[in-house]
DNA sequence: TTAAGGCATGTAATCGTTTACAAATGATTT
DNA sequence: AAATCATTTGTAAACGATTACATGCCTTAA
């Protein structure tokens, strides 16, 4: 019963050779003898030797580890990028960290001290509001750990990112209403201050101008992409004199709640009015009724944002291989909850 | 413009100290003299000096990390849990791994080698399906990393484990619907082989003895906790001659399927059928109709768990602090899904 | 035949901390 | 006044890998 793990000195030893011939015969093989590297390899199986990835680590000043940071892990929205975040990761060797960006001012320190303590190699910031200055700062060997956005970033950042054509999407969504014959089409917006709701307003205009409708403020409902925003949105709309026939949602959960809050009162989608959402969330097929959206490549952007930061690691930070910034594709999938206006 | 990073010898060089002194006035403040440690806080302050993590985890022979192994990280029940599990370990000082255990052989030798290559400190599986060998694997120094089960376990596992009342909240369900005057009583499983779908079997049986009710075999319909699962569940029901009244469903998403199917052949819930579902996952509040449905403190078992795993890295992998397995309640959330039978 | 160059290997420095141990100082006890 | 002890600090040895450099050997070309 061995009490200790074996190290690359115990390897040395049984296969009677140096500590430096292991190493090579590990990472290196082609720069030993076939014959050493069979003996080492036995050795290793013998000793049932694994690498001390600590050791390593410090040796290498790299933790061969990225961050992902979110601003809440919980949000499904989020678990599908983390998810492609890891099916690249992990084949890679790299583990990937999870942070919540909550607010207080503990988390962001936890977050720069990630950073400057060399702990992890490259971030990925799903949190379009963190603090910019925090990203700014420098990591150890003054060299800044590379960063990539993804899906959500202020305006005007430099940061390299990948993003889907939230102007295209809306614009689709739109046009889909206006060919079903909608002219009062109003939109249910995101948060207050977010990329995101911008670009998806902004597609939403260019939608309703590329159909020669006329854009009207008053169909624009203030929302936060949250279930709740869009039952309160309902509320708003129920009282309307004057109501849109369709509704173009920037969540699928805004839309939910939507048309929870509607069904309360008996308005019925798509019947009385015609509802599209965005994100295409796994539940957005199953709902009554199944909900139009526009689908993400959730797990794409991930996977996309991954391969762009190790990009940037393996470059040092200084890739010129990956373009600045991604943007993916999203499409229309039609379902149940939208059709015609109804007849007056 | 510094090239490199501050180390602790450019912080002992500063304040005129060892590297030992520094070390000492970071980390154990009260072994030093008050004047020195000021002198060296300065020193700090002045070079910008953050410890290197790396050297410190080879050094002390842990890594202040754990990981979390997730059948599936994409899946929303999965991420309130792991919320939950890094709002602990965050302040703590502690990173949080997230990794797939899919199925290729490859994810597998990477758990393992995690292990053995002691970068991480402990390990919290929410996957119950995950092989025991694997988790019996000794990391390095002949011990094992300690871990934690979190919800889904096998039976007969000596692993410490944070579940919830599966039975009770099964039971309850079924109470409810007795209440309501339901007598014809049917459950939509989980997957087969899964320590949920046992117990929530159980609990059904033990609701429909517990209510005077007899039970009946075919009115129990294999799921898988999908959305698509209790989709097709809902077609065989749809083909049955004597329908069940009331579903207990494993998992909301299964409801959410059931319901689904059913709106598209015009069968109205809860008019027609009363449904109740298990998680309650935000959606379930919002869906139309609302969802009646057993709720369970996703965040909370996150948090449990890593509590219970800190105690147990603290004290070497022997705690007597921390019961074997803790059990959290679930509660009944009654909405809209669920109303007296249809008077026949 | 000799110089040059490539290959396989070993020696030892290195990464940046923490910490066991030793030493020096000052305070307290006998 | 000597012995004891606690407090503060420094010295240097870990931790376990990787890798720059040196060495010796063998091949090849002039």
């Amino acid at each position: 019963m061995r009490s200790e793990a074996p190290t690359i000195q115990d390897v040395a030893r049984a296969a009677g050779v140096s500590t430096a011939t292991v190493s090579r015969a590990l990472s290196a093989p082609n720069r030993v003898s076939e014959r050493t590297r069979h003996i080492v390899l036995e050795a290793v199986a013998e000793t049932g030797y694994v690498a001390n990835e600590m050791a390593r680590n410090l040796r290498q000043q790299k933790s061969n580890s990225i961050c992902v940071i979110a601003p809440d892990l919980s949000n499904p929205f989020f678990s599908f990028i983390i998810s492609g975040i890891e099916q690249i990761s992990g084949p890679m060797g790299y583990g990937v960290f999870v942070t919540e960006s909550g607010l207080s001012q503990n988390d962001k320190t936890r977050i720069v001290n990630l950073m400057a303590a060399a702990r992890v190699d490259g971030f990925i910031v799903l949190d379009g509001m963190l603090d910019h200055s925090l990203l700014k700062a420098r990591g150890r060997s003054g060299q800044r750990a590379p960063i990539i956005a993804a899906c959500e970033w202020k305006a005007g950042s430099i940061t390299p990112s990948v993003i889907v054509d939230n102007v295209g999407g809306a614009v689709e969504a739109v046009k889909h209403f206006a060919a079903l014959g909608h002219t009062n089409i109003g939109h249910i917006t995101g948060p207050d201050g977010n990329i995101l709701t911008e670009t998806r307003i902004q597609g939403f205009k260019k939608g309703i101008e590329a159909s020669g409708l006329e854009y009207r403020d008053e169909f624009i409902l203030e929302g936060g992409f949250s279930l709740e925003s869009g039952y309160e949105a309902a509320e708003k709309w129920l009282r309307m004199a004057d109501r849109p026939t369709a509704m173009f949602c920037a969540s699928d959960r805004e839309a939910f709640g939507f048309i929870s809050r509607l069904s309360k009162d008996g308005v019925r989608v798509p019947h009385d009015v015609s509802v599209i959402g965005f994100d295409d969330i796994e539940v957005s097929g199953y709902f009554v009724p199944a909900l139009t959206t526009i689908s993400q490549p959730r797990v794409e952007i991930g996977r996309v944002a991954a391969t762009k930061l190790f990009d940037l690691i393996k470059n040092d930070g200084e890739s010129n291989v990956v373009e600045q910034t991604s943007q993916l594709d999203v499409t229309l999938v039609v379902r149940e909850s939208t059709a015609p206006p109804p007849s007056s």
